[in-house]
DNA sequence: CGCGGGTGTGTTACCGCTAACACTCGATAC
DNA sequence: GTATCGAGTGTTAGCGGTAACACACCCGCG
């Protein structure tokens, strides 16, 4: 319960402001602000009476004004899928993090699908709310056809693993995690590795679609045809459904976790045994990966991390010092029984 | 590639306003307003000449200066963990999704685990921005007492199935969804069904906790102990592992997929069959239950619908006519092989 | 003793927008 | 023929802050 002394305000319909305060303490807003900003110079006795004033009426700094009288909103934009991939929520939040901590507020606008006119609407509606810089989490070429559209007024970064996007761009390194599951998949003595990648137009589905394919090329393995799935564990239970005909498959690397599951299954129910008779490396670690049937041994990507990354990647670029080029987070190599020893 | 007519604007440094494009058109400021607010009359051939200087000069409307002249920030605050559980963050799309629809724009202030005070705090940080209304996710008691200290000035709706919350609520029927679980195990002929609830302080935790065991009561059922997680996939495994232990132990009704999935690893580990001698139901049908091993039976929440219905609540909210009580969406069970046939 | 230079405070003018009202027309009504 | 009205436009005064400068006042200094 909160102890008001005498001077509750008159309910007023809208929330106190400085010059409210002022007229309480007997100053002039303009001490107030200074109190609030604790910049300039205040007699003690004076911040003292101001500080009451504030605490009697409840005042709370608005934002907006702030905002329009600096020039700066302290805001920032994010714009993600509205799927709820495990990667982008996870960045999304490693960048709202970083950001509160820095007294940025975080906005956000999802879109529903990669496409270049709604990235770009996502990005022109931020810019309407002032953000000082933005953040795109889209891994999707459609977005990086955006952003060379995209205005060049408001600082923007990109969540991608690529090099040709016209702006900052910060990753995990994508082709090097692939390289490792991979490798780790021909170290194990096979012959070749499968790879079902991610949906075309998709960033990473092109990296980790490189990065193995260079893998086997330095090794002389044989490529297999590549398997397309679309993230989801259903196309991965298809597509290891499909699997099963084929011959020669001890050892699938799949784009991503999820996928991963469903090849899990597919197997599983035709009998095959994993990592028996086949072997399977992922890609995020989701927390789930580990309880899988079997645990699954896959990439992990610090998402946590990239968020943070990001977030300060895009201050550097607000406060005007941008050095180029991109960040990149390395990743992770988790073994876990689904590359188990065979016949262990 | 744009093209540009010959009056391409200095680069005045700060973005065009108002006035900038009143001055290109030749009209008033507040013409030009009214054209880009399409209210108030305006001859065609002025509004042709407005909107033509405007596309000239890329201008852009400031939300935050419209927001102070107006008193209303067309912006929502969303208070969500910044955990990565599946619920909260579909949720959290779902408010998004219909807010833009609706010409909002949501500012997150996540806060890294349910207490009073980072709530508090994090209500306090969007109060700052501006915004109409809040909406907070975080369905923990600490939340509930949170919000009895929190400002009744602000509208604000939490996302949670609790009666005693001193704000509207929109939530999926919890105990609902529990009890149809629970009812579905007990129609398969098990005796009575274990419960391995989430962590204390959930009000989810508690309301399918409830569920549970009302419905052994009303059948009689002998209420086994219950077993409590953390929601993560581990807890699940480590429960699972002492469940081995106890004797008669033929159906688990698990308060969230992801511990069931550490169930189901657990006893796979052990060599007891689902569902042949373990019959296990989940809560939250995540993406990937489909393709546990087995599939998973499950509770299926429609987050999107809660977060679309969350919005529309909070909107009455903030136009005035709030029908109190709470908002409900009913959940559905979706039976798969985790609890099939006995002996299929 | 006058003067420079801090320290503490107030004044004024914006920031970009909207609300409210004032004004100028031409058309219509009486 | 003048009062009345509505359409179309402009003017002014804020919204709640900050920036920039002005103004006391008090100190130490030459």
């Amino acid at each position: 319960m909160v102890k008001r002394s005498e001077g509750t305000p008159e309910p007023t319909g809208r929330p106190p402001s400085l010059a409210d305060v002022a007229a309480q303490a007997g100053v002039s807003h303009m001490t107030v602000s200074r109190v609030v900003n604790g910049a300039g110079p205040v007699r003690a006795e004076t911040r003292r009476r101001v500080l009451d004033a504030i605490d009697r009426l409840g005042y709370r700094p608005n934002s907006l004004a702030r905002g329009l009288a600096t020039g700066r909103s302290r805001a920032l934009g994010v714009v993600a899928l509205d799927s709820v991939l495990y990667g982008p929520a996870s960045t999304l939040f490693g960048i709202e993090n970083a950001a509160r901590e820095a007294g940025y507020s975080v906005s956000v606008a999802s879109v529903s699908a990669p496409e270049r006119t709604s990235i770009v609407d996502a990005v022109e509606n931020l810019r309407r709310q002032g953000v000082e810089g933005i953040v795109v989490i889209a891994p999707h070429v459609a977005a990086g056809r955006a952003l060379e559209i995209a205005p060049r007024e408001v600082p923007l970064v990109a969540v991608a693993d690529t090099e040709e996007a016209p702006v900052p761009v910060v990753a995990v390194d994508q082709r090097d995690g692939a390289r490792r599951a991979t490798e780790h998949l021909l170290a194990l003595g096979h012959r070749t590795a499968w790879h079902i990648a991610g949906p075309h137009g998709w960033l990473e589905t092109r990296a980790r679609e490189q990065g193995w394919r260079a893998v086997l090329a330095e090794r002389g393995a044989p490529p297999p045809p590549v398997l397309r799935g679309d993230w989801s564990p259903r196309s991965g239970y298809e597509i290891g459904k499909e699997l099963l005909d084929r011959e020669g498959v001890e050892a699938v690397f799949v784009a991503n976790d999820q996928m991963a599951l469903g090849l899990l299954r597919a197997l599983s129910e035709a009998g095959r045994r994993v990592p028996d008779d086949v072997r399977v490396v992922g890609f995020d670690d989701v927390p789930e990966a580990a309880y899988y049937s079997p645990p699954l041994t896959t990439v992990r990507q610090d998402f946590l991390a990239l968020g943070r990354l990001t977030f300060g990647r895009l201050l550097r670029c607000i406060e005007g010092d941008d050095p180029p080029g991109r960040s990149i987070v390395p990743p992770e190599l988790i073994v876990r029984e689904s590359t188990g020893m065979r016949g262990r």
